[in-house]
DNA sequence: GTTGTATGACGCAAATATACGACACATTCG
DNA sequence: CGAATGTGTCGTATATTTGCGTCATACAAC
């Protein structure tokens, strides 16, 4: 995606951008849904539910990891994912500076 | 991206990775940074604030128009564009029904 | 009419994302 | 120990995104 000028860019709006690409894909909100649902975390589970191949639910649960919407920790045998309330409120309070900063009747 | 799939998934689901994606890249997000600090929504001002091109700048408002997080009107010459509340409110409401439905202390 | 400004559309090349199969690793059970 | 199960990683093919140059259009000023 070129990003040779993403040096320009702040590291608040870069953030925002690492928050909002994790929810950027439909999967990645499926599986967001699914542990938010059923609240156990059984990566198995996930790829189950899902029309994916493992390998896929893997690097998607990976990304959203990376991302800080969830967290996971392992149990044994199986993997233990979970979401990660600090992520989804850091992104929320992001998205709330645009709104209350909007001067309504500026010109539209 | 291999969309061949991509029927399977809920039409909330594709809903929220459409206002996601609109805010998956920091240079979308510095163009509603500068709309919402602003106010003011000259094309040729955001291009010139951001180290883009003009066409680059158009296609990325092009894009935010399309997932409804601003709005564009023609105003004689120019053409205003601002900051649309239902996106941020829509996106905002989404999220919040991950968090909500979270149930803690399920496993992690 | 001609020039300059403001905007958007078309098409291209490079970078990235996505999905998958196959493999390697760890743990549990017989 | 060997088999089975659950996970994650690697490499790869395809689809999409991104940024830019260039061109076409619309309007105002001279």
């Amino acid at each position: 995606m070129t990003f040779a000028k993403l040096a320009v860019f702040t590291e608040h709006q870069q953030q925002i951008a690492k928050l909002a690409k994790a929810l950027s894909h439909p999967a990645r909100v499926a599986i967001l849904e699914h542990l938010a649902k059923v609240g156990v975390c059984i990566s198995g589970d996930i790829a189950n539910e899902l029309p994916l191949a493992r390998a896929t639910v893997s690097q998607h649960l990976q990304e959203l990891k990376a991302a800080g919407l969830i967290k996971g920790t392992i149990e044994g045998q199986t993997v233990c994912y979970c979401i990660d309330p600090e992520g989804y409120q850091q992104l929320i309070d992001h998205l709330g500076g645009f709104t209350t900063n909007n001067k309504p009747t500026s010109c539209c």
